[in-house]
DNA sequence: TTTTATTAAATCCTATATGATCTAACTTAT
DNA sequence: ATAAGTTAGATCATATAGGATTTAATAAAA
């Protein structure tokens, strides 16, 4: 017999989780269990549990007796998150360079002349679909299913902010050629150089992160800049 | 007002989880809630939210109409762990440099000492829980509250174990000198030194813990040999 | 005006109970 | 011995209800 359907807390939860990423609900916004009962049609059990794993994932942030609200992130979260995902992709593209074969380069090489396409048509939100694709792609390769979780998870945080892309398109034509030298690097199994190219790209990322949010005038980037300098060196 | 008490489910939560990590109960033994409930003194409702949580740390693996087993963990899964740790601890420390102050300095040493007073107790015991608290401290001491806890998280989930220490007492007096070195880099603000030493060590106790395995036979370490060949060109 | 108490409303937490559903073990038939 | 069918045990989902806690508004005191 096989699972008939996904249980009620789990697509509750999935459906929160999605307004959370897409920005439908919105940071700060209180989750009444009572209403989030009678809009999804079940009793408040189901309701709750899909909050509190929310709260596990860091989506919403829980107070006992007082409720739940989806969390805000301020931009030094913003920028933790980043660092985090920066050492822990190094991590994962290291590993993954014995376990890539030649389908997963041939698929890497696809999805980037994919990416150009998009890019033409300044169709940026495919854009970072496909940008992420490609990374998660390298890090499955290697049998390390907890490090894999942690980065998508970390990146799904991420997502709640529109793409870097969106906002710094310089960005996306560079991203290309960075995905090509990681091909090369996968192609010749060089393990420090695929460790390099990640570090440096991610450095870029980084820079054009502290432009983006200057211009979302989410702030002064000083945090990230102190950051970086203390990072960089690496 | 004053939050009077914990709430059931976190009392419950806390319990299972100090009795996974401690060993009471045992990788493959089932959480039976009714059994549990009857137990705690508490109704099915909190135990099940208590176990749900487990779930997410990945302390117990829950299958829908099927109940709660605690998760087994093979060697593999505890070379990950020790590979993120590695790489996410690197960073801790990095970061940390700048906020080191001299209270975490008096601190660190203090700590250091008492490590070197139990060694010679062969309280093997009590010297991980002072290393865990000397490197935490270091963790802690940077503004990066998401990092600290996955550090955390991540260093539990090992403690699953006996502490590498009580297998490998060579390894204890080395910690002590590496950790004296650690100290001189933070005091003089040595953020590469800082950042070698960290990896150095870890470096160490990876290849402690192979010699751990095989003395537990918990398999040929053949698995961690690669794994850290991929990793030590860093 | 500012601070402290009080109070009321909203919400969460726990407890208990029932039926549906799923898993795994057992039984039966081939 | 294998396959299909049955059954028991556990969980899932739901419902209801009273107690506990927090928030926010209001009143009293410094």
């Amino acid at each position: 017999m096989k699972p008939k359907g996904k249980t009620k807390n789990l697509l509750v939860y999935e459906k929160l989780r999605q307004g959370i990423i897409k920005g439908t609900l919105k940071p700060g916004q209180k989750l009444v269990m009572a209403a989030l009962a009678k809009k999804y049609k079940t009793s408040e059990t189901p309701i709750r549990e899909a909050i509190r794993r929310l709260e596990s994932d860091g989506y919403v942030t829980f107070t006992p007796h007082a409720g739940a609200v989806v969390t805000e992130i301020n931009k030094q979260e913003l920028s933790e998150i980043y660092l985090i995902r920066i050492s822990l992709e190094a991590l994962a593209t290291r590993l993954a360079v014995p376990f890539i074969n030649q389908d997963d380069l041939i698929w890497l090489k696809k999805k980037n002349e994919e990416m150009k396409a998009v890019i033409e048509k300044d169709r940026y939100d495919q854009l970072a679909r496909l940008n992420k694709a490609f990374h998660l792609r390298i890090y499955k390769a290697a049998p390390f299913p907890r490090l894999y979780k942690m980065i998508s998870n970390l990146w799904e945080a991420f997502e709640r902010w529109p793409s870097v892309f969106t906002y710094i398109p310089e960005r996306a034509a560079d991203a290309i050629r960075e995905h090509e030298q990681i091909i090369e690097a996968l192609e010749s199994a060089d393990v420090d150089r695929a460790d390099d190219l990640m570090k440096e790209q991610k450095k870029k990322s980084l820079e054009a992160l502290q432009q983006y949010m200057v211009q979302r005038s989410t702030g002064s980037p000083e945090m990230l800049e102190e950051i970086w300098q203390k990072q960089a060196r690496n």
